[in-house]
DNA sequence: TGAAATGTTGGGGCG
DNA sequence: ACGCCCCAACATTTC
């Protein structure tokens, strides 16, 4: 028999190491560990618990038990092996720090697979053998390095039943009724999003958030329900497989540069002269800014633990820039409520918005939340879909009630600073300032 | 995957 | 008819 050891791929088909594994031994245990180095936001870890109870069940159809451990994964393997006297380790890679440490205690008694990338991010440079540092030439490179694996297990041998851990994953607090009515964690709810994706409007539909545009795979990809060979296989629209690209892009960016989920890529960054407001940066995160685009975007995080990916653009320049706090408040924001928080997706998306990444937007990029609004979401649909108390405003005001006439407030049943914030900065202010910090104190920097 | 500031052009009103 | 002004629409540059 051998030992599975599932990390970030929650799927029984199409799992690489998986039917390698069983193409060698039907007898498989498969087994998750949490390990405690592992630090999960609490969106997470609302999802895991649930992607684990999909998984345990789509074993069970095919005859085999998962196991659920938690601890450091090399004891918890040690003593799987020698309880139930398995002969090998199969597992698919996530290029993580722990791996290293279990192919080193078990070594020639571990066999490792690339399952979860279109790529091996390790090994994947340029030209010049470097880790691309531009988007577009990697995303060429990827296309000619498509690794794109096959096949699925069919049933299992008999092994003997082990115990599992329990781990308490589930809040205390009851904040998950709107993310169980939206999600539906394990790999059924992901093949369901990919037969609901419309591919064919994707390229405009994407950008708004009021129609249900983008394919929301992204927590089902982040744990694996779903791998991207078969997501790439099953959508072949070209701008949505540029954003599958991204999370290798992300992948191999803090696989290469490891200290980035804390330290800017981009060293001009160090004296950029970023505040601590934290009540400011609550009111962001509580969605009270006073711009109705930004605080529909940070409720719809509240409620889904997701967030429209253009609205995270919006947000996120809303708080490295206009509020000018550092980006690691916001990253470690979506750490805790996104149930697709992804070390590498959210250390890239951060640090390109903040203008310190690699292939990033220009410091001088700024989103104007008015006018990503009025583009965007035109009919004000999304803000009033999370900003009820401006459900009665005109679509003329609906981004800027600031700038509405009294009257109209009055017949809508606004009041600014009572039932709705003020805006907590006048952007036109604060985004000069945000240039002028920028000029003085990054751009000239040697 | 931006927006503001600045520059250019061309049509219409009007003396 | 002509020149002048205004300004919207579009283009380019700048942040």
């Amino acid at each position: 028999m051998l030992l599975f050891w599932h990390q970030k791929d929650l799927r029984v088909e199409e799992n690489l190491a998986l039917y390698e594994a069983w193409k060698i031994d039907k007898k498989i245990l498969p087994v998750f560990i949490l390990s405690p180095e592992e630090k999960l936001g609490a969106a997470t870890k609302w999802w895991l618990h649930y992607s684990l109870e999909a998984l345990a069940k789509d074993y069970a159809k095919k005859g085999a038990k998962l196991v659920i451990k938690k601890g450091d994964p090399v004891l918890i393997l040690k003593k799987l092996l020698e309880k139930t006297k398995a002969e090998g380790i199969y597992y698919n890679q996530t290029f993580e720090k722990r791996e290293k440490r279990v192919e080193k205690a078990f070594k020639g008694k571990v066999a490792s697979f690339n399952g979860n990338h279109l790529v091996g991010i390790p090994h994947f440079f340029n030209k010049s053998g470097k880790p691309f540092a531009v988007f577009t030439p990697f995303y060429q490179a990827l296309k000619k390095e498509l690794h794109l694996p096959k096949g699925s297990p069919q049933k299992f041998g008999k092994v003997p039943p082990l115990r599992s851990d329990s781990l308490t994953l589930l809040p205390t607090k009851k904040w998950d009724t709107e993310m169980k009515k939206f999600w539906k964690p394990g790999r059924a709810g992901a093949l369901k999003r990919i037969k609901n994706f419309h591919a064919g409007s994707y390229a405009v539909s994407r950008e708004k958030p009021a129609v249900e545009g983008t394919s929301f795979l992204s927590p089902h990809l982040h744990f694996g329900e779903v791998s991207p060979a078969e997501v790439w296989r099953k959508i072949k629209n070209p701008s949505f497989r540029r954003q599958l690209a991204w999370r290798e892009f992300g992948a191999a960016f803090v696989y290469h540069f490891p200290k980035t989920p804390t330290q800017n890529w981009n060293v001009k960054f160090k004296r950029f002269p970023w505040t601590l407001k934290p009540s400011q940066l609550k009111k962001w995160q509580q969605g009270k800014t006073g711009y109705p685009l930004v605080d529909a975007s940070m409720r719809q995080l509240w409620k889904l633990g997701w967030m429209h990916n253009r609205m995270r653009m919006v947000v996120a320049s809303f708080l490295v820039k206009d509020l000018k706090i550092h980006w690691k408040k916001g990253a470690a924001w979506f750490w805790d409520t996104l149930v697709d928080a992804d070390l590498g997706n959210n250390t890239l998306g951060w640090q390109w918005v903040a203008g310190c990444g690699p292939d990033a937007a220009p410091f001088f990029r700024i989103f104007n939340p008015v006018l990503q609004g009025e583009k965007f979401d035109p009919e004000g649909k999304f803000v009033k879909l999370y900003c009820p108390e401006l459900k009665n405003l005109p679509k003329k005001w609906i981004h800027k009630p600031w700038e509405a006439p009294e009257e109209v407030l009055q017949k809508a049943q606004v009041v600014l600073g009572k039932n709705y914030p003020q805006p907590m900065v006048d952007h036109k202010v604060a985004r000069e300032e945000a240039l002028k910090a920028y000029k003085t104190r990054v751009q000239n920097l040697r």
